[in-house]
DNA sequence: GTTGACAACTTGTCATCGTCAACTTTACAG
DNA sequence: CTGTAAAGTTGACGATGACAAGTTGTCAAC
């Protein structure tokens, strides 16, 4: 009746446990990276026993999917918000670039796993839904730079090309989604901040600008 | 002094081990993925007991990593070989991006570790060695292109561009290292065979030599 | 306001896993 | 023949994911 623990209501036992566990997984995969992951211990940090995360997720593929439909949909509204800021079809790219880099560096948990095929459920619907709007948006801003510029762009292409070079680059390069080799920098893998990653984005957007403005069936 | 296996010389106890128990892991992984392995299982799959593995790998890293450090050299090795046949620095490029998709193909357990810092030592000298080498080997596709056809190209920076983009390829489109979400295709994952996947690569590498090969400091 | 039913959560168990320590077997040097 | 070290085995420990069964809380119906 009185005791509300902090925010979330009452409606259940102990609060919004679901949020709460999905929480902890983050917290546990930004700690650990997605090889440290372990429902016992998240459920450790959530303060409830190891087999409560089953009622709500079933097992530790469905907590890991909620997650990736999460970020999916960070992903998605990121997009939205390149598309709505942009002022051109070529300022829409480099915006693009830089917020797929902004998700995977604010959401370093939930890009882990979105793309881990052997860890969640790919035919998940929601996980489906989020991820295909997530890549009909970046589709539609290539089809704004069709209209707008070229006329001859394969946009699903381009698409395709866009989101392999911009998963890469988050996969590649350190200290964004889980530290990786550095063979890219050789001199060290130090000075390798959220910016510089951002910048490097950017101008790899510009390049692919480049290409995909000119005749792309030569 | 009589009794030989099969092809592996009676050096050791058993034949050669080591060869055996990365075969079994190499095996293990294209069945179940990365997410998968277990060390118990391989040695079970080598015919030795599970702590026999151990002895010559230390842990499971160990064993991942010595695959990490030969999937590199076989990327080395494919990239060098693309050197060697190209007949122009464009013809590289596309040659490059082909042998990608060859190695990721051809060895899709090696390419399910390669780029895992959680499951392998990325620093490990032998392992370091390799990947170095095959990231220089392309780099030195690109100062030929430079050289060729372009004075203005950075190499460090067209670099991580190719490699981003190989990787995303790879990564992302079904049936190559591991079964993936296609929202690429949305039309459906079949249809996506080794030699489309090769074509959409060359076709990536034609447009990212497109994009290269004017100014980039637009 | 008592009862009953269901959701939320707990406890206990099982097979499996990675790692470690101790033991046994084989090869080879002296 | 003997001794030593590598190669491989057995056994054990704590931790994990999944499952089964029990417990607690909540809310609706009467």
């Amino acid at each position: 009746m009185s005791g509300d623990d902090s925010e979330a209501s009452s409606r259940y036992h102990h609060g919004d446990l679901p949020r709460a566990l999905k929480a902890a997984a983050v917290e546990l995969i930004t700690e650990k990276g997605a090889a440290g992951f372990s429902l016992r211990e998240v459920a450790r940090r959530a303060g409830v026993s190891h087999a409560a995360p089953t009622h709500h997720f079933g097992d530790s593929a469905g907590l890991l999917t909620a997650l990736a439909e999460e970020g999916f949909r960070y992903l998605y509204d990121a997009l939205v918000e390149s598309h709505r800021e942009a002022t051109s079809a070529a300022d829409r790219l480099i915006r693009i670039a830089r917020a797929y880099v902004s998700v995977a560096h604010d959401h370093p948990a939930h890009c882990a796993v979105m793309f881990r095929a052997d860890l969640i459920r790919r035919d998940d619907p929601g996980c489906r839904e989020w991820g295909d709007k997530a890549y009909r948006e970046l589709a539609s801003g290539l089809e704004a730079l069709r209209d707008e510029e070229q006329s001859d762009l394969d946009v699903e292409e381009a698409a395709g090309l866009c989101w392999s070079t911009m998963q890469g680059l988050v996969v590649l390069y350190p200290g964004m989604v889980e530290r990786e080799i550095k063979h890219a920098t050789e001199a060290g893998a130090e000075g390798w901040t959220p910016e510089s990653i951002q910048d490097r984005a950017a101008r790899y957007g510009r390049l692919l600008l480049t290409g995909l403005s000119r005749s792309p069936g030569a």
